[in-house]
DNA sequence: TAGGCCATCTGGTCCT
DNA sequence: AGGACCAGATGGCCTA
């Protein structure tokens, strides 16, 4: 089944540093800048400095200078390796920010009652898995409905031609439950009995579907 | 106190 | 060479 128009635009997510989520781009931005968040450890945070935007003249700099130049003391050697090992741990670190930041907005468009305990990692992606699956049933039976088509025709065809998840969680339609500790809508949110959100039950029960559970 | 979750560090690999 | 991505290790915090 096509992509809801109004919703795959959204959904676009690219590779590397795109940002497809609410405010990702001033995270991206803002996350070196401002202190991280982890009230753990805060290893000294700056690595910046160096390597602005004049890498291809230092090299030829360095080429000039005669090649590989002379092998360099071992303590300038350990010193150019932590630099390196500094800034690859700020860039990480960023990276890893991003990632949670992308995650946020993930949270913001689910469902959930104010009161819920913020959502783990691992609970997210299921818990987005199982909504997506539930929205698209939703979409599937309000066609049917509106335009009185055959009775439903198994989706798996379309479900396992998308690109959200793996074609074996959809395979097996009309119950996305599937490998468990994978991304197993159903057993993601019974993992969890405080998961309840209006759309539990349609996830849980997939055949009892109703537009009504996502309002 | 054990176990879950998380942030961070680290070294390896691949890509540009 | 340097950056992005990844997975393993480590240690802190929190809860049952």
């Amino acid at each position: 089944m096509a992509p809801h128009p109004s919703c795959a635009p959204a959904v676009q997510v690219t590779h590397k540093n795109e940002q497809p989520f609410p405010g990702a781009a001033e995270d991206k931005v803002t996350c070196v800048a401002s202190a991280p968040p982890s009230p753990t450890r805060v290893p000294g945070n700056s690595a910046e400095a160096e390597g602005g935007g004049h890498r291809g003249a230092s090299r030829k700099l360095r080429a000039r200078r005669g090649g590989r130049s002379r092998p360099k003391s071992e303590l300038a050697l350990s010193k150019q390796r932590r630099s390196r090992r500094k800034k690859a741990n700020d860039r990480e670190r960023n990276r890893m920010h991003n990632l949670n930041s992308a995650l946020d907005a993930l949270r913001g468009v689910l469902p959930t009652f104010p009161d819920d305990a913020k959502l783990t990692k691992i609970e997210t992606l299921r818990f987005a898995h199982n909504y997506i699956w539930a929205l698209t049933q939703t979409l599937r039976i309000a066609d049917h409905s509106l335009y009185g088509l055959e009775p439903l025709a198994p989706p798996c065809e379309e479900l396992s031609s998308q690109d959200v998840g793996s074609p074996g969680d959809w395979g097996s339609l009309n119950s996305p439950v599937s490998q468990a500790g994978s991304l197993s809508p159903v057993a993601s949110l019974e993992e969890r009995p405080r998961l309840q959100t209006p759309a539990s039950p349609a996830c849980l029960h997939p055949g009892a579907l109703a537009f009504s559970d996502f309002l």
